[in-house]
Formats: C-alpha cells, structure tokens, sequence
DNA sequence: GCCATCCAATACTCTTTGGGTATGGCACAT
DNA sequence: ATGTGCCATACCCAAAGAGTATTGGATGGC
C-alpha cells in the first residue's frame, strides 16, 4: 500500500469513475484500473464493485476511505510542517 | 515523500546509523542514504546532521519525527481494519 | 433483436525508479 | 602516518509504473 495507490484510491471513490479519476489525476485509465486491483489484490478483497456507470464502493471500500483521507492530510501536514521551519522569520505550525 | 521514505527515515533516526538502518530495513546502505537525501531535498532542508559516529536528528528531523510514527501507525491499522472485513466471524475492529 | 455507446480490463512497450556492488573521501584514534 | 569506521558517489541492473492500442461486456435507443 502507497501513498499514491491511497490517493488514487480516494480518487475513484469521489468520482465514481476511473476515467474521470484519471483525469483528474493527470493520468491514464489503465494503469489507475491496474493500481486499484492491485490495492484490492493487497488488502484481501473488493474495495469496488464494477457496475456499467461506473465504481461503486463497497463496505471494505466505505470503511477504507475515511482513513485514506486521515493518512494523506497527515502526510501533507507533515510536509507542511517540516518545510515551514525552512521559512525565515515566523514558525506558524506551534506544534 | 513516500511511505518508504517515511520509514527509512524513522529507521535512520532510530539507529543514528545508516549502516545498521540499513540491516534492519533488509537493504543495503547506498540506496538508503540517497532516499534519505531525495527526502531532505523534497522537503528543503536537512533532516540529519552527519558526524564521523553516525547520524544525529537536527530540528527538522525532530519535528518530522514523531509524524513520521503516526503515519506508520496510521497505514498499518487502516489496513488491518479493512483485512479484517475479510475474515469470518468477528470484526473487532468496531470504528 | 441489433447496433452504438460507455464503461472497466488486458496486452504490450517504454521510461523511470529503486536497489545492488564497488569504491571514494573524510574524520578520528592510535 | 596509517588504519578504522562512517557516509557519499559512480555505475549497473532489475522491477515498478505509466502510456497507447485494443478487447470485452453491459445498457439503452431504434
């Protein structure tokens, strides 16, 4: 499991669709449909069904994604947070 | 910042020492100080001060640090929650 | 019922990323 | 001054990931 197959994962389950997830993205459908299986391959089973509109989540899925979201912002305010020590003057991040 | 890098990163610091990083990460030790350098240089700033006994944490690694354990931490149970869908009976994970 | 349409999935190629081996450079201790 | 113990660099190779082209399958219009 990586951060960008976590991303990808939050992706398609906001747009319901792999393409426009894709586009969003700023990819190609087919390796976002391989990198989702292979996020399903991993963690032991479905996270989508396949219906002909498009991707629906399922409960793996519903459960996932919640904590998909946590671990991405917590990421990026980790980032955030080393990166601001670099900035001269004020340490806005007091934590 | 991947979740790799994330983890090099709590090993280095762990050990103060790429070389025994490297042994408990099950790598070798050139491949591990460049992602450590790949990460230092995403984020701007230097996370280790390099001394003739080993590594030693400087205020960006500090803070990073503890972010760095939550993230782990973070992966770790999201992924077990959504295993344990899988298996029969019980589902103790109740959130 | 048949065809056009709109999905995701697969086959195949190519670029990029990441790890391994060998070696260099630097500081300290003796 | 030489040896030792670190991290850094050079170079190579294998594996991962993204792109293009195409297939397969279900649905809806006619």
């Amino acid at each position: 499991m990586s951060l960008a197959q976590i991303r990808y994962f939050v992706a398609v389950a906001e747009e319901k669709h792999v393409g426009r997830a894709a586009e969003r993205l700023h990819m190609t459908q087919p390796p976002l449909t391989r990198q989702i299986r292979s996020l399903e391959d991993e963690l032991g089973q479905p996270l989508f069904e396949r219906t002909p509109r498009g991707m629906r989540l399922m409960p793996a899925g519903e459960r996932l994604l919640p904590q998909a979201r946590a671990i991405l912002d917590s990421v990026e305010r980790a980032a955030a947070s080393v990166i601001s020590l670099g900035k001269r003057d004020g340490e806005p991040p007091p934590d």
